[in-house]
RNA sequence: GGAGAGGUGGCCGAGCGGCUGAAGGCAACGGUUUGCUAAACCGUCAUAGUUCUUAUAGGGCUAUCGAGGGUUCGAAUCCCUCCCUCUCCGCCA
């Protein structure tokens, strides 16, 4: 979330932002937020100088019972006392409505944006970042997609899947279960070994604090899964675990900036979004994730996000898949967000391109939402971390891609040279 | 599931109705000492809001001892509810 300071002192700012985001709509949540405080302030103001009147007095009687003066002799200063403690109950029952407001809209309230943010309202606004990448892949025969592959080699199993859970909960089954797992595995040794992460293994259910913590409460509660006989949540990503494993911590200043990679199965119901690129892997419910998450000095997180960036090209570029980075527009790019790349990898089969990575600064949005903190030096305040995360990657999309790749006339799936020592096989 | 113990500052830990925003220790920072390192000694050292001033600093006031409520003139301290952690027993992977 923002800070009520920065918004008191920057409105217009922040009104720039909410039309460059397409969120005009927002707008009388600006304005009252800021009446809001207003209101607040003078109550608060207020409900102080009651509190130093009252606090004044009390300390009287307590001189005064010390020295053995007889109560009877300082029995007015009790009512006065109370009825000061009457009207400041009375003005907190104003206040307490009034800051619930303000936090909700504050939680509410998207992130600034980089200046660096192309302008655009939607999508086809994206700018493409950099060049396309391509690797040769020859495939001058009718091209099966996906599905196809799956079905026809027995590796992927959308029908029974849906059997025992639903539409969008595939199983993989023989090499397409190893296939999978060799896909996370390489991803996870490579962040690990040659990026400097240090691995996690989170939990997959949460807590609600913590997917507040991360930004996707209270704005996508719909979109995530919830337990509740213990009022827990899926992670709809690695991101909300291993950013909230720093909730409310005083991080070691030389220990920044902090890198972390994490492997989890990531929950989504995607409500709403049915009947659009619903087709096998191209939107599913759960799927597996290897997940970036950075902690960093403030003046450091621009620098991070292009690290985390060239770190899932990498994994694309040692796959040999075909991919392009998109740099998100203003009117695309998610709330919670500053600056974001999307990488996405070609489809030969769906003849574009899909979306499997997200790299994302947050500033210190999420930061101060989750009371991250750290002090720049021994003597300042404590200040906000960055966080930042990015998929690297997420495998539903690169499988699709993968397979559609590496296929061969016969129907038949080459193993990535890279993959080869993670499957122990060198086809499908 | 049953029984018990506990949640205090960056960390450990004392406090159990007013003198406690909180002893003591550790860490950190400044200094003295020192050939260097270490040690010793002295000092500083929570966060937020608000206000004042001789205003890149200082002072006053307010709030904050897991969260919320209650008792009281006054609560870290007493009572209630909730959350969390730990220990033991039971059950089970």
């Amino acid at each position: 979330m923002l800070d009520i300071n920065y918004i008191r002192q920057n409105p217009d700012e922040i009104l720039a932002m909410l039309h460059n985001r397409q969120l005009s709509a927002e707008e009388p949540k600006l304005h009252r937020v800021l009446e809001c405080d207003k209101e607040r302030k003078g109550l608060v103001q207020r409900s102080d100088a009651l509190n130093a009147e009252r606090n004044k007095r009390s300390k009287e009687i307590a001189e005064k019972k010390k020295k053995g003066i007889p109560p009877s002799e300082y029995e007015m200063i009790y009512e006065i006392v109370q009825d000061e403690n009457r009207q400041i109950a009375e003005i907190n029952t104003k206040l307490r409505p009034l800051e619930e407001e303000i936090e909700n809209i504050l939680l509410a309230l998207p992130n600034k944006l980089d200046s660096s943010v192309p302008a655009g309202r939607s999508a086809a606004d994206n700018e493409i970042f950099g060049e396309p990448v391509s690797f040769v892949h020859d495939l001058d025969f009718p091209v099966k997609n996906h599905l196809e592959l799956g079905k026809s080699l027995g590796i992927l199993d959308f029908e029974r899947g849906a059997k025992i859970s639903g539409a969008g909960f595939p199983a993989y089954i023989g090499k397409g279960a190893r296939l999978e797992r060799a896909l996370i595995n390489f991803m996870l040794d490579t962040h690990t070994e040659r990026h400097g992460y240090t691995e996690v293994f989170p939990p997959f259910l949460v807590n609600q604090e913590s997917l507040r913590g991360t930004g996707q409460w209270p704005k996508f509660a719909d979109q995530v899964y919830h337990i509740g006989e213990d009022d827990l949540y899926a992670i709809p990503t690695a991101e909300v675990p291993v950013t909230n494993l720093h909730r409310g911590e005083m991080l070691e200043t030389k220990s920044l900036p902090i890198s972390y990679a994490a492997y989890s199965a990531c929950f989504r119901r995607e409500a709403g979004s049915y009947g659009k690129d619903t087709r096998g892997f191209l939107r599913v419910h759960q799927f597996n994730k290897v997940e970036m998450v950075k902690f960093t000095r403030p003046e450091e997180s621009y620098a991070a996000l292009e690290q985390i960036r060239s770190h899932a090209e990498a994994i694309l570029v040692a796959l040999k898949i075909p991919y392009r980075v998109l740099l998100l527009c203003s009117g695309d790019i998610s709330a919670n967000a500053t600056k974001c790349y999307d990488i996405e990898v070609w489809s030969p089969a769906e003849q574009k391109y899909l979306e499997a990575s997200s790299c994302s600064n947050f500033e210190d949005y999420q930061a101060r939402r989750s009371n991250i903190r750290f002090k720049p030096d021994s003597k300042s305040k404590p200040e906000f971390v960055h966080t930042l995360n990015g998929s690297g990657l997420a495998t539903s999309r690169l499988m699709v891609s993968l397979l559609e790749h590496y296929q061969t006339p016969e129907g038949h799936i080459r193993v990535p040279e890279a993959l080869q020592r993670y499957t122990g096989f060198e086809e499908i």
